[in-house]
DNA sequence: GCCAACGTTGGC
DNA sequence: GCCAACGTTGGC
């Protein structure tokens, strides 16, 4: 099982220094509506395991922050709420559809931009840099965290 | 704003 | 089960 990972999210909904000034410094990793992203959370994840906070669709994409899975999925709450943009009407209490993780902030790191992460050695088979890839939770080998955290410091 | 790439939907 | 159409993501 994979033990680290990178999380995306738009700094216009939830940046790095958002999540810094959070209660707990934590937040639920709500609205991912893709299957294979809730699998990665649902399936895999555990507490404990570490993810880079990853800034997209935004002026400069990259890595902003290193964060911990902080509690097990359970069901996300958003679903359910018909005024949220991501309820689905589909879920149901006894079967819901999409879960989320707990993240707490570990640090923030110096931003470490996409094309640093294109160009770096080591990184030419990240899933998040590979053509075309538009999934919000990827995992991360541990060489590439290590590459990756090195970069950050 | 553009557009490539991808996931989902729904008709058949 | 196939696949065209559609919607979304996300870098540029």
């Amino acid at each position: 099982m994979p033990r680290h990972w990178l999380m995306k999210s738009e700094p216009d909904e939830l940046s790095i220094d958002d999540l810094a000034r959070a209660p707990k410094r934590t937040t639920p990793w709500f609205g991912v509506r893709n299957y294979q992203a809730r699998n990665f959370m649902r399936d895999d994840m555990r507490v404990g395991d570490l993810a880079f906070f990853y800034h997209s669709s935004c002026p400069e994409p990259g890595i902003a922050g290193i964060v911990e899975v902080s509690r097990l999925a359970y069901p996300d709450a958003t679903q359910f709420d018909p005024k949220s943009a991501y309820f689905d009407a589909k879920a149901t209490r006894n079967a819901p559809r999409w879960f989320n993780v707990d993240v707490k902030l570990v640090r923030k790191t110096r931003l470490v931009t996409l094309p640093e992460l294109r160009a770096a050695r080591g990184l030419e088979e990240m899933v998040i840099l590979r053509r075309g890839n538009r999934l919000s939770i990827t995992p991360v080998t541990a060489a590439e965290w290590k590459i990756v955290e090195k970069m950050a410091t």
